[in-house]
DNA sequence: TGATTTTCTTGATCTACATCAAGATTTTTT
DNA sequence: AAAAAATCTTGATGTAGATCAAGAAAATCA
């Protein structure tokens, strides 16, 4: 049973069964229908969860009523407000299935409980958060430093496959850009191709 | 000795004397002229550094030759290449002081031995890189939602007093925007407030 | 203290991307 | 299978911020 997070785990730290089982144990199941809420701004973040299938957003909606993808998560990746979570405070962001999509989550009192009982776990999570930051400081110096249509060469390499997954006007959102511009790009870079 | 170091550790978890003089034994201290490197681009990263008294930048260079500023690092901030450090990969950024400043430092093996040694230090770096990953996560928002001037002001609330000891065009190539630029952008808000 | 380097400002012009508009295509719903 | 909704494309025009240029002010150095 949810093979992909197991081995997910194993590339981090190592269990032995009993360890294994009891994290298991742990773990809640869900079903997220396409556009269905994971997480609404102004809630408290709850869960983190780990995607086994399908494809969640993370975005926030701007006074002008816009909305901003902070990030997209799809199998085998870990999603939710670390600073609501953390904090119990208000979260500003949304998250919504862009796809009907399975996850199993876990809650607060859970995760420190596991910390405590398996402290491995807080290395599992530290090297986790630990590239989530190294790969988000490198989209930082993309977007201070480099020019639309390169920003989206990289969210090809960084999420692959993905652009066929989900609507242009979202990957755009993304990258900081409208859909006419990203339209245009995807133009000139088939024109350059063939 | 190093008190500023002991009340930042506090602030996440508690060490008792022992601990507290075990740590600070594996530090080493250095200072740092200003335009001084503690790290080269193509260098790996040994260190892992907490500033005591000074200020650092994090910056890129670009084909062009131009630099773009990731991050600053003031007072009671850790800096360093999380990603060099850990892989033990040539680094693709440079850091050097902006200012005449002082720092400890620990290597990787030093560290690993902490988290080994004492286990609370993973939870310490843990949620001193959580911190730093919810913050560059929001400046990811902003740079993709909001115009120069707004991500100024933030930067300005960010770094409070920053403003005055470093030079604008630094401030501008974190913004990434040109100094030509945050100087008017300035004289806007000058001209707004009085 | 004077000389040199670095930093900051202002003006003129340019450009990457935004905005507005409208039709075409694809997907979803009934 | 038709209707409705969502998505994508293309054109015309606007704008935030870039680039180029050059002088002023401040900091650093000899």
């Amino acid at each position: 049973m949810y093979d992909s997070l197991l081995r997910h785990v194993a590339k981090f730290i190592r269990l032995n069964e009993e360890e294994q089982a009891f994290f298991l144990s742990q773990l809640q199941f869900r079903k997220l229908r396409k556009r269905q809420y994971f997480l609404q701004e102004g809630d408290v973040s709850k869960h983190e969860a780990f995607i086994l299938k399908g494809c969640l957003r993370t975005y926030e909606v701007d006074e002008n009523g816009n909305e901003h993808v902070l990030s997209f998560a799809i199998e085998d990746w870990w999603v939710g407000d670390l600073y609501s979570f953390f904090t119990g405070l208000p979260s500003s962001y949304n998250i919504d299935a862009l796809e009907a999509t399975e996850i199993v989550y876990l809650d607060h009192a859970t995760q420190e409980m596991l910390y405590e009982k398996i402290p491995k776990f807080e290395r599992y999570f530290r090297l986790l958060i630990q590239n989530a930051f190294i790969a988000t400081q490198r989209r930082v110096i993309s977007s201070i430093s480099k020019p639309a249509e390169d920003r989206y060469l990289e969210f090809l390499e960084k999420y692959p496959l993905l652009d066929q997954r989900i609507p242009q006007h979202q990957i755009a959102s993304y990258l900081g850009i409208t859909p006419e511009s990203l339209s245009r790009i995807r133009k000139q870079l088939h024109r350059k191709k063939g």
